[in-house]
DNA sequence: CACGTTTTCGGGAACGTTTGCACACTTTTT
DNA sequence: AAAAAGTGTGCAAACGTTCCCGAAAACGTG
């Protein structure tokens, strides 16, 4: 803010005192009489003194806020996980900058190291799909920037990491398909690249043995770009219906709304035949048709719990060195009755 | 960051030159030769210098960042808005804190007043429903800080503007629906205190009034918390359907979606049988059952307009005193042919 | 050659904080 | 009574920039 505003000069000159001594009045130091201090306290309340953030960045060489990496904020998941880092984030101090790499690998680069230029204390990051290599993020973790991933984590890094129980969320969702009869069930997914997808294909795979139900590698499809494009998800829908699935596992949230919406475009009738289970965090799945079992993030709670893991880090007096994966429970809402039917 | 880096000075002291002339050849200013700036760009390519922005923010008394207010970000029409808003805003050289008021005005305003303090240059801004005082917005903007409204704009208060045609969104649907044959057509709205819920009750009236249908104020419920609590919408759904509605038209993106969520609760039969328009910006209405006509608002190109509206009164040299306010058209999306029931 | 101009550069203050150190004064200890 | 310890405060440097002002060198011009 370029107005004018009271600073601690303007107090010290005030009243009297020196800057030191009204600088550590409003800090509460012991170095200061209680009568000084109230003086001070009283003054700086009456002008509505606030320190500028920057002059004490700049001094302090901190910058009391954390930088945010997701794909895009216009998703369910990522916002969930947002109002999550920020109510921990604000609620210590902090402020946060939200950037979106758009799943793009470019992006995400640019974004971090315009984040980090911009001195933030501290970083959490969603890897992009695009992401497989994240030596520039090794670099700046190096010089001392605290890093803290979520959801899409890479394994060969080491630092604290806060993701879901993706396996068991996938093994229940697909296990929730084989025992509503379902035995040809199709995987729809996102990059290879992705420790999401990884996790969830095994979790998709264990429920598939466990019925003895043989493993398709055909009837796994990948979206690159984890359906950033329509025509992606148009163009694996359509490879994946003439096999005739009567089910499908979908991977992620911007997928599971994109696969409905490609089936419907592609074969209407057919979208409503297929028993759909997928991970997402919409809070509109009981409005859609057709509807669909879905696997619910905590996705609010990610959000804290790597918050909280980030800021230990950059309050932390010495390196950290003892790292942390919180593994959180995934939560499966059964897909309603359709009672729909007699309404239309 | 606390980390390392190198500064103005380290590059002097390793060329012989002094800060002054580094600052200069760097920000190319006349006064330096080619040679020298040549030399300084080259070592601090080599070196990988980046200015720091904070001790730059600090002497220029500025933040190059600024500070957006929406209810919530999990939110389909704000999380376009912020996109927008973003687009321009890097592109520009500034970054964003986006900050959510949850639809409370105690939130909203100390959300504010944090940003203030946090030295942004400019503030945008969409109120909260629950906002009706906003001398605290009059007070930073006669300090000096430039704010810029969108989508929910105070009548008196001068400074740009950017909205949506309301008058004309809500016309519009409110016609689709007569054109249906609907004659008894609800309005479930938000709270009177937004010039939005102003704006399309008159929209909303005035189709009505087109085509000889009285207006019927207990046809009309507003929803002061903006449907934030889902009490609040069961409520207003309770009290709506003994009135026989045969249409409804719904003012804003989550009322929407709430409201159909909440008859299907309340009434699912019921939900089925009244036609629903609804000011929404989901991307999801097509999987969407009861399918619906919706009004689709400008979102991106309203951040971006807003924010170059606002970029150019913080860069303005002297005191911005001719005001704009930018109305963008809506559009409407007509509900898809029920080609359901035969697959259900 | 003496003078004004232009070009190119450096010194140093300033932005608003925080903090190590020194200093003065009071109280306690030996 | 002198020394030590404790208490409260101020001075000044520092964080990394930008920019005003002055000065040295190079260049005409008469």
């Amino acid at each position: 803010m370029r107005f004018e505003t009271s600073t601690i000069k303007d107090i010290a000159k005030a009243l009297g005192l020196s800057t030191s001594t009204v600088s550590r009045a409003l800090r509460d130091r012991y170095e200061i009489s209680e009568e000084t201090k109230k003086l001070v306290l009283a003054y700086a309340e009456k002008v509505n003194y606030r320190a500028n953030p920057i002059a004490r960045s700049l001094k302090e060489r901190r910058s009391y806020s954390i930088g945010i990496i997701v794909s895009e904020i216009a998703n369910n998941f990522f916002s969930q996980v947002i109002n999550g880092i920020e109510a921990i984030a604000y609620d210590r101090g902090y402020h946060v900058i939200i950037s979106q790499s758009h799943e793009s690998y470019k992006q995400e680069k640019l974004n971090v190291e315009h984040l980090a230029s911009r001195s933030i204390d501290g970083l959490l990051i969603a890897l992009s799909s695009e992401t497989q290599d994240i030596d520039y993020l090794r670099n700046l973790y190096g010089k001392g920037l605290p890093i803290v991933f979520f959801d899409r984590v890479p394994e060969d890094f080491e630092t604290h990491k806060v993701i879901a129980n993706n396996f068991k969320g996938a093994f229940d969702a697909t296990e929730h398909l084989i025992l509503s009869g379902k035995r040809t069930i199709a995987h729809l997914t996102n990059s290879e690249n992705l420790s999401i997808t990884r996790e969830r294909l095994k979790g998709y795979q264990a429920a598939l043995a466990k019925y003895n139900i043989g493993f398709e590698p055909e009837l796994v499809k990948y979206c690159q770009h984890g359906g950033m494009h329509s025509a992606e998800l148009e163009q694996a829908v359509k490879e994946l219906l003439p096999l005739n699935p009567d089910g499908i596992f979908i991977s992620s949230d911007r997928l599971t709304t994109g696969c409905i919406m490609a089936m419907k475009k592609t074969n209407p009738g057919v979208a409503h035949k297929i028993a759909i289970a997928g991970f997402t965090n919409s809070n509109l799945v009981e409005l859609f048709s057709p509807s669909l079992t879905s696997v619910k993030q905590p996705a609010f709670e990610m959000g804290q719990v790597a918050t909280e893991l980030l800021i230990s880090m950059i309050e932390a007096k010495r390196p950290v060195t003892e790292f942390e994966t919180k593994v959180l429970d995934t939560e499966l809402v059964r897909m309603q009755k359709p009672l729909g039917n007699r309404f239309l």
